[in-house]
DNA sequence: GGCTGTAACCTAGAGGCCCTAGGTTTCCAG
DNA sequence: CTGGAAACCTAGGGCCTCTAGGTTACAGCC
């Protein structure tokens, strides 16, 4: 009989669309090689466990989105460079849901220092803030508080958190607006 | 042989405690039995599934949270109020993260209606911001980025999403501080 | 075109989980 | 004291992870 043709590569591919479809917590080896017609024990030669292959797709993922991001902030600066920031972080979010799940999983630290992935996203992140202004540790603080209110907006969202009749786009815009805000009146020492 | 006098409220505390010990997506009705001294199928009579758990689990949790942060709100207003309902949200996540990471799970829209806790949680968030002099529908855009963030803050922290050096407690004043700015100059339609 | 090694695949099986069906025992209320 | 509800049990199916060890396809080399 021929082979699947099984790879790291595909496996992870195969896994980002069945997060998206059937959600994170549902990707599993055994739906994998289902997929592959294969039996799960064989994909043990491709990957270590379900551990390493959530890892991978977890930097697979963040690769991807930190991609459209850096397209949406490319060439902008200051509030329009926030915007397209949040914009494009939002969009991943909600195309592909069990992907920007996987993104958030607690990693090994020693792989993702071997990753360029946290690396970018860090630049991207930091330059988007550069028009602000900001300086150590100020702008640590406030990377720290937009991945916060974004990450946390798509999360309840995602899990029906926000159930008041408001329309949740226009919700959106106005916490970023008021992020701008916040950015440009950053709470210094000396108040 | 005795019984292990099983009930439904002793095992959402066990599960409470197995959450903020083992994760809360190690809590397993076959622990729990466990622990109970009982076989898994037992647990079957006390509980509808695993789901039911859980989500009886969040509602529990929720209560236990909204009560401690309505303590530490109670006759303060402003960024008094602001603050101590930021530390008291983040405490019970750090205190208890199992628990936490149960309110945050998708609940079925009629058991939240049934609840007093979603009720309770929506009369002191809407409460606290009452001194920022906000009207609809900025009021619900304010508690979302309050939410947002607080959440967003928690969670990121809780899965290793803070690795810079800067002092994790330090960037979440600056943050609540930050939010405080943006209450006060909130973006208007008129700017 | 045969040979050979490696990697891709297999079967078998242990162990954990959820959940159902149906039988037994405890214990309280009448 | 006794009947019945509720608490508990065994047995078993289905899905999952992961290991051990055996087989087969295929690429590269003589």
């Amino acid at each position: 009989m021929a082979r699947a043709g099984v790879s790291v590569e595909r496996l992870v591919v195969a896994a980002a669309e069945l997060a998206d479809e059937a959600g994170f917590e549902n990707v599993s080896l055994s739906a994998l090689a289902r997929g592959f017609g294969v039996t799960d024990a064989s994909l043990y030669s491709h990957v270590r466990n379900l551990r390493e292959l959530r890892t991978r797709l977890a930097l697979f993922a963040g690769g991807e989105m930190i991609d459209r991001i850096a397209t949406a902030v490319a060439g902008r600066a200051g509030k329009d460079a926030l915007a397209a920031f949040a914009g494009a972080y939002r969009e991943y979010a909600h195309s592909h849901p069990g992907r920007y799940a996987a993104t958030r999983i607690r990693i090994d630290q020693a792989l993702v220092a071997d990753s360029p992935v946290m690396r970018r996203t860090a630049e991207i992140t930091y330059g988007m803030l550069r028009a602000y202004g900001l300086d150590e540790p100020d702008l640590t603080d406030a990377v720290r508080l937009l991945r916060s209110t974004f990450h946390g907006y798509c999360a309840l969202e995602a899990t029906g958190g926000f159930n008041a009749p408001r329309d949740v786009d226009a919700s959106w815009d106005k916490a970023v607006d008021a992020l701008h805000t916040a950015l440009t009146h950053w709470p210094r020492e000396d108040r």
